[in-house]
DNA sequence: CGCGTTTGACCCGCGC
DNA sequence: GCGCGGGTCAAACGCG
């Protein structure tokens, strides 16, 4: 009968359709043949057979399923370990918490005097890392560039029941209350109620940093505690983004400039960003300190930068497991920069250039550029390109 | 003419 | 209720 044909045959095809990675399994189909040749005379139970062989395969192949997922779990937590060795190692060394990207002939500042190819679009700036306190503008007698978070959750409070309030009066909101929906800038009510401010100090001749972010101005003030007029910049580069920055002149020393970043960007960050976002991500993934934030500003569109610092690069699963988004974070530096901190512990080579692989540990597309030789600026593409470096919703 | 900056006015929250 | 200070708006202005 043709039909008892095609059964048989099917039943080959079962057995050499059985995948390479299950070879251990090969006693299975010798047991199989072993039954297929006592059967074989009760021609009628081939079907059955049949139909024990597909349970077999697909028993199989949850089982490799499982393995499968089994070998991903330990190489991200390979990679974890890894992570967290790295933080380990660096806190042991009190040495490392101060480093400098451009030399500076500042005589209050300590540390290696490094330059940097990072910062080469950033003229006339010399920038440093160094320590910071809650309130950066509170602790100038350690200059440089510094980091931080400011996630005042009395501050939110009062925002969210501004916010509430506005919204909860729509159409009959006072009349130049214009500070969310404006109409020039209608995306900036996405969101807002999640805030969070960063400081960053830098050494800058010029009036305000280059960043690789586009911004356009749109207010000055004098605030009292400080006369240099501190100036109210929007970010540009794509129509909504909600990020704002606020550049003002240090008082004890006018050469330091304030940068205040606020919100997070809506938008994928443009290549020359994400310089910058490196060093803040490095900066970040060994400077933590967690916070007990229940209204932590954290986006979760693969639009958005995590965390919402403005000049983070999304770094998918390779972020720091420190870096719990359902928590705050701060950056802090531990000794109040008396101690210096080494380029290679934040990412990068004594040539200033980007230690991608320690950025972003194990990751294939990093691997690959520089097993390949490719260059910082051809990496930094890459990442802002891939669809991958961007945290998944 | 379009775009970015400047600057006075306005709004709002807070403290007294 | 009033004044203060921070933040924002938007018309005026300047520049390429």
């Amino acid at each position: 009968m043709g039909s008892k044909e095609e059964s048989k045959k099917m039943e080959i095809d079962l057995s050499l359709k059985l995948d390479d990675k299950q070879q251990s399994k090969n006693y299975q189909v010798d047991e199989v043949e072993a039954r297929r040749e006592i059967f074989q005379p009760e021609k009628f139970k081939i079907t059955e057979e049949i139909s024990i062989l597909q349970m077999q395969m697909n028993h199989m192949k949850e089982e490799n399923k499982l393995l499968s997922k089994a070998v991903e779990q330990i190489m991200k937590d390979y990679y974890d370990l890894q992570t967290r060795f790295a933080i380990i190692q660096q806190n042991k060394d009190p040495k490392k918490n101060f480093f400098m990207l451009k030399g500076d002939d500042h005589d209050r500042i300590q540390g290696p005097k490094e330059s940097t190819k990072m910062f080469d679009h950033v003229k006339n700036q010399r920038v440093l890392l160094s320590a910071s306190g809650e309130d950066g503008e509170k602790e100038s007698d350690e200059l440089g560039l510094s980091l931080t978070l400011r996630t005042s959750s009395k501050k939110l409070e009062e925002y969210n029941t501004r916010k509430e309030n506005r919204e909860g009066t729509t159409g009959s909101a006072p009349v130049g209350d214009k500070v969310q929906g404006s109409k020039n800038f209608p995306g900036i009510t996405s969101a807002p109620n999640k805030r969070a401010r960063i400081s960053v100090r830098a050494r800058c001749e010029a009036a305000t940093m280059n960043d690789g972010c586009q911004w356009r101005k749109y207010g000055q003030k004098i605030a009292k505690a400080n006369p240099c007029p501190r100036a109210y910049y929007r970010c540009t580069v794509a129509p909504g983004c909600p990020v704002r920055k606020q550049v003002q002149r240090c008082l004890e020393d006018k050469s330091i400039l304030i940068t205040t970043y606020e919100g997070a960007h809506n938008h994928p960050l443009p290549v020359g960003a994400t310089a910058m976002a490196s060093t803040v991500a490095s900066y970040m993934c060994n400077e933590i300190t967690t916070l007990n934030q229940t209204n932590f500003p954290y986006y979760t569109s693969p639009h958005m930068t995590f965390p919402p610092f403005p000049y983070v690069p999304n770094l998918g699963n390779y972020i720091n497991p420190n870096l719990d988004p359902s928590r705050g974070v701060v950056l802090r530096n531990n000794a109040g920069g008396s101690s210096s901190r080494s380029l290679e512990n934040l990412g990068y080579s004594s040539n200033g250039n980007i230690l991608f692989n320690q950025i972003f540990p194990g990751h294939k597309l990093v691997e690959e550029l520089l097993s390949k030789g490719e260059g910082n600026n051809n990496i930094s593409t890459a990442i802002a390109s891939d669809p991958k470096f961007r945290v998944a919703e």
